[in-house]
DNA sequence: GCGGGATAATGATCCAGATCAGAGAGTACG
DNA sequence: CGTACTCTCTGATCTGGATCATTATCCCGC
């Protein structure tokens, strides 16, 4: 169904190019960062791309595959931040205290490129529109853990789980995937644990959402059939993903 | 009590430079982000900063005073996103969309430096220190938000406000102030709001951890009599303020 | 195709914290 | 300096979702 396309080599033929980095920047910019991006070979499911303390010392970008990052805290329990898709930046967290403050690890077979801070820094430093896309993404993940805040200080857990997928499809969406059907990477576990919810109660919303003819589910297949409904429910919320489709003009 | 601090000059004078922007830079170079800093009239209690949806320009740096960001959602409820206090900088999740997500208004009367973002943005690709700087204040945000959704997903009542409590202390310690006895800007309303919680449950949990003599409060003036009571409780979340003490070498 | 261990669904009970209601206490202002 | 408003506190009740318990389903190796 999906085009594997784990080999193409190149940023500049990479279909994630206008979620991703290179956003804003000329071909040949684009050529000097491509020189620094490591491809690493594919991790399994299950495996870490970092875990909580490591040295930090690179960015990576997904190229395929999810990629959940979480946190245990003193007393073990762990805490999701985030489920990241193809073309987001993993590990901007760690950039002011020098480590991984959270773990990333695979739901899936996933590919990333590795982004080595030094030299990316330095590029940046040389390539401005690199520098102020940089500063975008970041400013991005705010807005997006803001919006993620705000859902769980005042929604309720039917409105976090429509806003959850809500988000999902977008997302998915936004990488020329379906926005009305697709798999879920993580188990109903992760998604309670992410929302903030006993499992028992994600899996319940599942089971109404599917009576009241909302979505249809069977275990990680999901397809949205009445998406202004969930939108109603989810209260406006979470429905739009980081897109960021300023045109912002360097004024004056 | 509070010294009046809201004319001094130079950013070189500033007792918060150690929190703020010129962090890592050469003195030279922060006469140069001096020159593009402008310092504006306090505002008065209650009056905006920004309001949500405004045309983003400039980052605002806190020198004296307090202010909580929010979002109004579309059903008209307010969420509060952080209180900031002096030496933190605002508007830093409006950079990605090129207008403010959130409005910013003063908890009392507070004074800011304005810093206009393409000025600043300019300085920050000739002055490679302070391009690090910007990123690793964003990446601290990011790590602050994290923390808090952590809280937001797996504490109860009174975790959150303990945490909220020592995470308050904190980072009145680290600008000079006294860390076990401060007055809090905000109301309980937006404490309760801030935690996801209902104001009669933050006024009971005040009422509470008083007679349990972990603090003693009266209205704002609150003082912390047993912060490792308290830190126990808070799940050892949330204690450290945004410090970041890596002296993180620019290796190879 | 057949256990067995994870994952998911469903049912029954319980409780933390929301909501409702009302009483002080502080503050602004005519 | 009294009236009115806002903020805080406290008590009584209700409920959404947690927790506990059990069953169904999937998925994997053999």
């Amino acid at each position: 169904m999906i085009t594997l396309q784990g080999f193409s080599r190149a940023c500049a033929d990479c279909q994630l190019q206008d979620l991703c980095l290179p956003i804003g920047i000329s071909r040949k910019d684009v050529d000097r960062l491509d020189e620094i991006v490591n491809r690493k070979r594919p991790l399994q499911r299950g495996s870490a791309l970092y875990n909580q303390g490591d040295h930090f010392g690179s960015l990576f970008a997904i190229r395929s595959g999810s990629i959940k990052s979480f946190t245990i805290s003193d007393d073990g329990r762990e805490q999701i931040n985030a489920f990241h898709l193809p073309g987001e930046i993993l590990g901007l967290d760690a950039i002011s205290e020098g480590s991984h403050p959270s773990a990333a690890v695979a739901l899936e077979t996933t590919s990333v490129c590795e982004l080595p801070f030094d030299r990316l820094h330095t590029l940046a430093h040389e390539v401005k529109g690199l520098q102020h896309q940089l500063l975008r993404i970041m400013s991005r993940e705010l807005n997006a853990d803001e919006r993620f805040m705000r859902i769980l200080a005042s929604r309720n857990a039917e409105e976090r789980l429509a806003g959850f997928l809500l988000n999902l499809a977008a997302r998915h969406g936004m990488r020329g995937y379906s926005s009305t059907e697709f798999n879920l990477s993580m188990s109903r576990h992760d998604i309670a644990n992410y929302l903030g919810l006993a499992v028992e109660t994600v899996s319940r919303l599942f089971t109404r959402f599917q009576q009241d003819g909302l979505i249809e589910a069977r275990r990680k297949a999901v397809k949205i059939l009445q998406r202004d409904a969930l939108a109603e429910m989810a209260g406006n919320i979470g429905i739009q993903a980081n897109q960021d489709d300023n045109r912002s003009r360097e004024s004056s």
